[in-house]
DNA sequence: ATGGTTGCTCGGCAA
């Protein structure tokens, strides 16, 4: 089971990269962010005929997440409960669906992460407790013993090697401490960083900044994430960050993530 | 380099 992960900074723009991305990686599993599109505008012909089942939250010029499925999609949630952090959130980030793949249950998240501006802001205070949310949440579904994947563009960067240049960047915006122990307490409901587990020493970006030729200097940062529960990274076999995309012309300023898992 | 670039939408915000 192939899962391709990507924020493509509108899909409408990206349609052709897609297009190429399904062609080259044949993937199973599709998680996007950043569609920035309604559901109603989404460009569903170009991608009819290619054995995708879909689930789509989208909104008007901001966020919006999708997930392809070759498998059938059995149940689909557009909603990250509130648990009373943030009642009247309407931003479409978050959709989650459970398919069977070779007789196991798996339940698949895409998820965007909102940014937070800058650290201190309301929109970072928007931030942190959106990851209470997902923690909660997330450990909720830990306690149904299924497979659980949770992929998309987390907005943090975990640790100095994921950081183009970390004393420099120091407390700003992704790479706050707040940031990191508010991750890091997500994945303690007990989900690994499948490329982290599976390349420990490898310095590589998912994100680069249009400003300034930072993909051109390798200014970069890896925000973008697949996670798994144990059971299913018992399962993982090959991880990679797909970083020729952002070599287009036209790119996404973040470069599609990859995770293989062995289902058989 | 407190600038810079891209996308949505058509001025200014978000990233």
């Amino acid at each position: 089971m192939k899962i391709i992960c990507w924020n493509v900074n509108s899909i409408k723009q990206r349609i052709s990269h897609l297009e190429q991305l399904i062609k080259d990686e044949k993937p199973d599993l599709i998680l996007l962010q950043e569609l920035k599109c309604e559901e109603d505008k989404f460009p569903y012909l170009e991608f009819e005929g290619l054995g995708y089942n879909y689930v789509i939250s989208g909104q008007k010029t901001f966020n919006g997440v999708a997930i392809f499925s070759k498998y059938p999609i059995e149940e689909s949630i557009k909603t990250l409960p509130s648990y009373g952090l943030d009642d009247n959130d309407e931003q479409a980030r978050y959709v989650e669906i459970l398919v069977t793949a070779e007789n196991q249950v798996w339940r698949i998240i895409s998820v965007y992460v909102p940014n937070g501006q800058e650290v201190g802001s309301d929109k970072f205070q928007y931030k942190m407790k959106y990851y209470q949310r997902l923690e909660q949440h997330l450990n909720e579904l830990q306690s149904y013993g299924e497979n659980l994947v949770i992929a998309g563009d987390f907005n943090v960067a975990n640790e100095d090697i994921d950081i183009y240049d970390p004393k420099k960047l120091g407390e700003s915006i992704c790479c706050s401490a707040f940031e990191k122990k508010a991750l890091r307490s997500f994945m303690s409901v007990g989900l690994f960083d499948s490329f982290r587990i599976h390349k420990p020493d490898t310095a590589n970006f998912s994100w680069w900044d249009y400003r300034g030729g930072a993909y051109d200097h390798n200014k970069g940062l890896r925000i973008d994430y697949i996670f798994a529960n144990s059971k299913a990274m018992n399962m993982l076999r090959e991880t990679d960050i797909l970083e020729k995309y952002r070599s287009l012309e036209k790119p996404s300023d973040h470069a599609p993530i990859m995770a293989k898992f062995k289902t058989a």
